[in-house]
DNA sequence: CGGGATCCATGAAGATACTG
DNA sequence: CAGTATCTTCATGGATCCCG
């Protein structure tokens, strides 16, 4: 018997592998537009600037805490600026960077793989769905 | 004042928002991608089918719930088909639909968007966090 | 107005054990 | 071999309070 139990192992290849994904650009990418709000926030500056409140505004269903940090993910990423006026109410605008409206190229890329083949996944779904759901009505 | 509150209201908006979020293919499809597991096991598959055992061995750090739970939703959604062969111990394959080689061609996509600036994104990083993190060096 | 800090509910991810 | 069922743990997201 070895010292390491194979949950050991396994725990240890598990490991291994997730400093893979962390280091993979690709999972670093997708986690960050898995963010559901990260998304949502770099398509609405996509078409100019905007204040935190207006953000807040047009992307609601994001609490002020999601929204701040997604924006401070964004920030970080250099995918957009943040510019603080000072006057008596603060005001910060937020737009994007170079780097970040590439990577809204990029959304609608995927937006374009969206709307072309969501419909066939809908109906693969539907089909899957209707062949467990009838639980009692072929078996009877 | 109104029979609904400022927090109720902004509950609403909330819950339109969701719905939105789950009817947006976009969004259905990075929900979708930015499943941990998914895309490591749309990668695996596209170059050839693989047993169920072989992708817990290729795709480490997946628990078999996790792995199970991927295929299945992979499956409903028409990205790969699974082929039950009845023999003494079950044999399960797995392989790639059309649909999940189209996806994997997405994922190509970002992929190459992923190295081509992912580099831009650490250094964007890198100087946010410098910016941040000398909390005792700059002030002083 | 913009946002930091804190507390709490929820759901997802993992380990374990059992089945066919 | 290929799962399923269950329990626990932990990260995520939201509500609230408060400050500059």
């Amino acid at each position: 018997m070895p010292t390491r139990t194979a949950a050991q192992r396994r725990h240890e290849a598990a490991a291994a592998y997730q400093e893979y994904v962390r280091t993979c650009p690709t999972q670093r990418l997708l986690g960050r537009l898995s963010d559901k709000w990260a998304s949502l926030v770099l398509v609405t500056l996509a078409d100019g600037g905007r204040r935190y409140g207006e953000l807040s505004r047009e992307v609601p269903g994001a609490s002020q805490k999601m929204l701040t940090q997604t924006l401070r993910a964004l920030e970080r990423d250099g995918l957009l600026e943040r510019a603080v006026t000072p006057a008596v109410p603060v005001r910060v605008d937020y737009r994007l960077t170079p780097l970040g409206r590439s990577l809204v190229d990029l959304l609608s890329t995927i937006n374009g793989w969206a709307y072309r083949h969501m419909a066939e996944v809908e109906t693969a779904r539907a089909e899957y769905d209707a062949r467990r759901e009838p639980v009692g009505a072929g078996v009877g």
